[in-house]
DNA sequence: CTGACTGCAAACGTTTTGCACGGTA
DNA sequence: TACCGTGCAAAACGTTTGCAGTCAG
């Protein structure tokens, strides 16, 4: 459980009941969508409105303590900034995974950045493919 | 130089001069957005509807003619569908670099297959970091 | 010739903006 | 108290849709 007023003072915004109930709930579900997020925060504060939800996403994205994910074909999710991972996105649900950072990952950084002169940033590996939810689904 | 009209064709799918005038412009631009393409493709047949551009790049995703590359923070672009490669996905320009596939990838993706049972596709393996020029940039 | 495709214009949903009010520090 | 942040409603924007006319096969 982090200390979200701390994280945003500490970012230079302001520790509002809005702010903090949008961090709680991404870090609860991992991932979430615009869409997603305002409707999970209104449970519990009704009078939140959507356009706050953007302006505060967008700002929170800018101050890096919040990550955009984007997803083929759908709208793009967000997660806090935490340490170094792989996402696993599901081409058919847009589910997101994180994995582990991997040593066989940790090459692939080292040569793409050594030899192809292109700076990695790990927090943004995002593998595409089916995951074994929709594999499932799929054979029915 | 690909055959469109056959390309097209293959995919059940008519061959117009939009269609193919879409085609030829993503292959010689090799990443293009919706905006791009329809901008491209005007100078040569001014008479083109933007509406059809969206028509087009929907129906020809889901016919597996073009691939949908995901972007954080911008607008998905759209290529050719082609033998497998990982995408450099800048940052900070948006730009989109293909790399041929790559022996340490292979392994990933076997680990991720097989220990994490998520299938990747390999047409979407898309990395993120800053491209050469914007490290230059940047640097300035 | 016929169904698929196009272009237009309107409709739609999402995101952004401006402003008066309210809350944090 | 001062300023940042919120909520509202309107505006702007990107995308989708319906339809009448056109074209590829």
């Amino acid at each position: 459980m982090t200390d979200y007023a701390t994280l945003l003072k500490e970012s230079g915004l302001k520790a509002t009941f809005q702010r903090m109930n949008i961090l709680e709930r991404i870090e609860v579900y991992g991932h979430m969508s615009i869409d997603t997020i305002y409707e999970e925060v209104i449970k519990t504060h009704p009078s939140l409105s959507l356009a706050t939800v953007y302006k505060n996403i967008i700002l929170m994205v800018e101050k890096g303590v919040l990550v955009e994910v984007p997803i083929t074909g759908k709208k793009p999710k967000y997660e806090l900034l935490k340490e170094d991972h792989i996402h696993l996105v599901c081409t058919e649900c847009g589910d997101v995974e994180d994995k582990p950072q991997h040593t066989v990952a940790d090459e692939l950084f080292a040569s793409m950045t050594q030899k192809e002169n292109f700076t990695l940033s790990k927090q943004q590996v995002n593998l595409y493919g089916v995951c074994n939810y929709c594999k499932v689904e799929e054979a029915s």
